[in-house]
DNA sequence: TCTTTTTGATTGATCCGTCAGTCAATCATT
DNA sequence: AATGATTGACTGACGGATCAATCAAAAAGA
């Protein structure tokens, strides 16, 4: 073992292990013990370098929205126009990276604490904030209004975090597909209302799952336009 | 004290009571003697009525599911045109009564439960059946075909769902009615886009918030119809 | 009516295990 | 030797569960 440069190493092992503790014991039933055992360290060395059990759970708490954030900023990179920027901004959310069982996990017990924990509350406001702000800047750009669009991305954002919770609870882990799906053909549906014009739907780069009986398609509605 | 038929006065008082140590301790920080005291009775009765923490508190859960299926039931039976009894379906969710902070926090609670509990599983289970049974069979009434009554039920479960944690986290408590209403107007939308017809959105009873800047009325979208 | 018995209701001390946090010692590299 | 990394025994506190004992109302019997 390096003598020196460990302790990210060693913070990253732990907030791991944390994140899998939560997924496997039970947020309440989390220790310090078990968290360290799942990093392969010593029970002492978990203080060391985070002082308290409820430090290490914070750090944990805020690794979940550095690495959303981080899947979402990629995808807004990649995407060149308003509608790839939208997509990019539901599916960051419903990639597979960030539905992992124990990520899932550790969410819920992150939303458990919002209104009890004021670091956890803050953080929600921030990813709330973020979110709300990113949509409203991709409606702007889709032409609508600036109430049209404050209001709709709150939609979108509650469309989000509702298909989210629904995967997260139903279990149904092949859906995820179909769940980003589902929320971006709504959004289109709602956006077309509001604009009066029928959108193309960005293509979707994944595969349709096998078993999905839904044309893949936007279900266009039948109006002429505004 | 009577001496007899105390056993279900103690059962909903320490139900109550646990409901209400869950919101102000924090689930994890429940404990059986914190329940007993605000139940007014002694740490042992706890244990002699409901045999284990665990079993107590399952009890709470099922409990939140009681009331709320209750709400929804008093309200469907009131409404008595399918517009009053989605109407019903989706208010029941936003009733003040369903709001109260110790109830949200249990319901956080339950919700976090879910992945690891499989009674908690099949609690959300039945709620989620009875919800889209409820959904399906107005929106045929409502003039929808099959596939797309299934289809726009699982959507209006989505929405009540998000709609309720974004209000559960983000502790705006006087937006319950901005909540149950932003979430009916954008199901008339998607009907209409369904349905291909303008409807009329049945009357509120309740009464709008004082400081409710949005129009109570739904925002008609501006089709002709079908 | 008065006494005795029965039985459910209720208590709180106690046991047992667990866990968070501390700390002094050890290890390994420079 | 010096220094950061690491360990794990130890402690104090706490919580869940158990259980023997008490209380009081009701039922049975005299």
């Amino acid at each position: 073992m390096a003598r020196t440069g460990m302790e990210p190493v060693r913070r990253r092992a732990l907030i791991g292990a944390a994140i899998e503790a939560i997924h496997a014991e039970g947020y309440c039933g989390v220790t310090v013990a078990e968290i360290a055992r799942r990093a392969g360290v010593s029970y002492g060395l978990a203080h060391h370098y985070f002082g308290s059990k409820e430090q290490l759970l914070a750090a944990a708490m805020r690794h979940l929205f550095r690495l959303l954030g981080e899947e979402v900023v990629t995808r807004l990179r990649q995407a060149e126009t308003a509608e790839a920027r939208l997509s990019a901004l539901v599916r960051g959310n419903f990639a597979r990276s960030q539905l992992q069982p124990s990520l899932i996990s550790a969410w819920l017990a992150f939303y458990m604490q919002v209104p009890a924990s004021p670091a956890a509350a803050h953080l929600w406001r921030i990813y709330q904030r973020r979110l709300g702000s990113n949509l409203r800047s991709v409606l702007l750009q889709l032409g609508l209004e600036r109430e049209a669009a404050q209001d709709l991305a709150q939609l979108i954002a509650v469309l989000i975090d509702g298909q989210w919770l629904h995967y997260a609870l139903s279990g149904e882990h092949p859906g995820a597909e179909a769940a980003a799906s589902t929320v971006e053909r709504s959004i289109w549906m709602l956006i077309e209302n509001r604009t009066g014009q029928a959108r193309a739907v960005p293509d979707q780069e994944w595969q349709p799952a096998a078993d999905q009986g839904r044309p893949r398609g936007h279900r266009v509605v039948g109006r002429g336009g505004g």
